[in-house]
DNA sequence: AAATAATATTAAACTAGATTAACATTTAAT
DNA sequence: ATTAAATGTTAATCTAGTTTAATATTATTT
């Protein structure tokens, strides 16, 4: 089982023993997925955290009118999940679909409680990895309220040069919250502004 | 020093002893603010977090055009900082302000820190509020992209009655992300429309 | 009670971004 | 190599929300 990337992640933020790295290695199940497949849908409960060890999915919904809202992209060492519905049991209101071949680790709501109580500094690790998501949330809030559709595009291919890359620009387009006709308006703007 | 509501929040999510309680508590420094007082400046390193016991306060930023956007109100039993600041040592991008005299407790990253290591259990707690702070504010990109001002505006009167009958309409607007005046077109429209 | 400051309303002109639709280009499949 | 499917571009028209500015209402202070 290829969990190496996942430990290399955890030891940057907590220091586990080798038992505790082999107790927590029994609760993960590795898991490789194709292009198109979907890891969770709409509707489904969310009953596993995905570490992305390699691939890129999509994290989406569907609106009443039939239109896909990308809320986040996730790859290598990202994590992929409905926290909302897996947390609270409830259907989940996202799609996550791979966009490329994707290999993942996925741990169960039941396994990471059990992680919890049997190795308390589980609790640290996920309390400072959520601490991270949510300020990255929070600063996603400030973006979409104080900037430009053109701003955010530019903030977005810094942030992420290697996600751009790799997905079609209509994706882009839906994660900005803009129109894919828009973003490429957008495109030839920036390009013939020198 | 009032810190009851505090502990009774607390005991709704973990359960600490009569000892726990009371090292937490040594802790936690309890602290009056005036309506217009500032808990937090822009550019200010976040050293605190706030629990509201009474009152009610708003965080905000000021854009470069000298425009204040309120991400979050605050009132009761709800915690205000900036996280990001706070977890990373770093400028405050946003400030708090009072917008009621307000009574909170406060808590500081060094004596967090000691109590997380004193009371792992304490790492669940904030585990568990952050976790719910998180799927908030995606749930809030969410209604961002997909919904419009007026749907906005109904959700958050729906979700926060109670915080609506407090402040100005004009906090109300630039909360969600609309300007005063349409706001107010947006009213006229729901009183007229039946 | 008058005066001032703060908050809210209304309406006209304007703009960022959406919609529609036609066409172009790239990628994948046969 | 050809065709079909997926992705990207361009331009005209439209609309949700902004800007500006004038006026009205409500609180607060003296």
């Amino acid at each position: 089982m290829k969990i190496q990337p996942l430990l290399t992640y955890i030891n940057k933020i907590v220091t586990l023993t080798e038992d505790e790295e082999l107790y927590f290695a029994s609760k993960l199940v590795y898991r490789k997925y194709l292009k198109g497949q979907y890891i969770l849908q709409q509707g489904d409960i969310c009953n596993t955290s995905c570490f992305i060890i390699s691939g890129c999915v999509k994290m989406f919904y569907v609106d009443d009118l039939g239109q896909e809202h990308i809320i986040m992209f996730g790859v290598e060492n990202w994590w992929a999940s409905d926290l909302g519905s897996f947390i609270s049991h409830a259907p989940s209101d996202f799609n996550v679909q791979c966009i490329e071949n994707t290999e993942l680790i996925q741990i169960s709501r039941s396994n990471i409680e059990k992680a919890y109580s049997k190795i308390p500094k589980l609790e640290r690790l996920f309390r400072i990895i959520i601490e991270k998501a949510y300020v990255a949330s929070q600063k996603r809030i400030v973006r979409n309220f104080s900037m430009s559709a053109k701003q955010r595009y530019l903030v977005f291919k810094q942030s992420y040069p290697e996600i751009e890359q790799r997905i079609p620009q209509y994706m882009v387009a839906s994660y900005l919250g803009i129109t894919k006709e828009f973003l490429s308006k957008i495109k030839s703007q920036i390009a013939n502004q020198h």
